[in-house]
DNA sequence: CATGAAGTGTTATATTATATCAAGTGTCAT
DNA sequence: ATGACACTTGATATAATATAACACTTCATG
């Protein structure tokens, strides 16, 4: 039992059953979860915490998966297409999805002392009151949207 | 007239104001408005769009203010300390505030055709209908909150 | 005039990310 | 089976973004 997101969590079994239903998407999706893939997700649910493209790199490393930048750039591009990991603009990092497979508009909490980040969505009522409902203390929020705007739609 | 942000805007006379509004806001907060952090400003505010510090440096560059980063970098941490400038995270770009002076909690709608970026805020709603109402289409969105998580307030 | 806070100049370096080309692997229509 | 193609990986190089650290100036103030 470790302490994970900002409550006590239940770790042992959450990293394989995730493993397992990005494989199972990835299966349906028909795309391929290879061994660099795989071991990338498996990394970033292990660790359970936003982890920049260079730390994964150098544990690949370590296995021989892999020593260069683009492998863990194309795996961590694979995997947020997929909607397994997302990335957190906020601090050039990367983090495992905890709701993989539901479609979904992401938020996070990242707590600038300890660095924990929790992913949430976005219910009614706003931001504020996503954070409220855990306890979380706001300072200061990133909200962008990226898409196309009135002029380019009717170009497109 | 031009077009800027998504439709027709008189662009003549807000820089100035914007200029000027920062240098009173500076006066009441006795923090300096100095040569550089002005021209950083006036720069964003002139382009209407959001730049990389490298492009804002190399400005700077050919007119005698400064050529290396931290003159850039030192200039936005500043002018985004007091409002006047926010940080595109997507982007890792920067962009004048259209709302300087005012207490606010921006949003930002980012155009990946065309780069475009108009800033807004959350009204009662939500992000899909701040976008709406403006004709914008997104496809996809970053919402961030940084602060502390329960644990880390309570350590404080 | 000593002191300290704030700003700038400068060098060097850290961190994050991508372009490009070569080579391997599997699928599948013919 | 084989040639064509799509996809993945390996490897080299480089681009783009950001910060650390130290020297120097300026200016307000005790």
């Amino acid at each position: 039992m470790h302490d994970i997101g900002f409550e006590h969590h239940d770790h042992s079994t959450c990293v394989a059953d995730a493993l397992q239903t990005a494989e199972a998407c990835c299966a349906d999706r028909k795309v391929q979860f290879t061994p660099v893939r795989r071991r990338v997700l498996e990394i970033l649910l292990q660790e359970h915490r936003a982890m920049g493209a260079y730390d994964i790199l150098a544990q690949l490393s370590e296995e021989g998966l892999g020593s260069q930048p683009p492998v863990a750039y194309r795996a961590l591009d694979f995997l947020q297409t997929q909607g397994f990991v997302h990335k957190i603009e906020r601090l050039n990092a990367w983090f495992a999805c905890t709701h993989s497979g539901q479609s979904h508009s992401p938020i996070f909490l990242i707590c600038r002392n300890c660095n924990q980040v929790v992913e949430s969505t976005l219910p009614g009522e706003g931001l504020r009151e996503a954070a409220n409902t855990v306890g979380f203390q706001i300072e200061s929020t990133v909200i962008e949207a990226e898409g196309l705007c009135p002029a380019c739609q009717e170009a497109a």
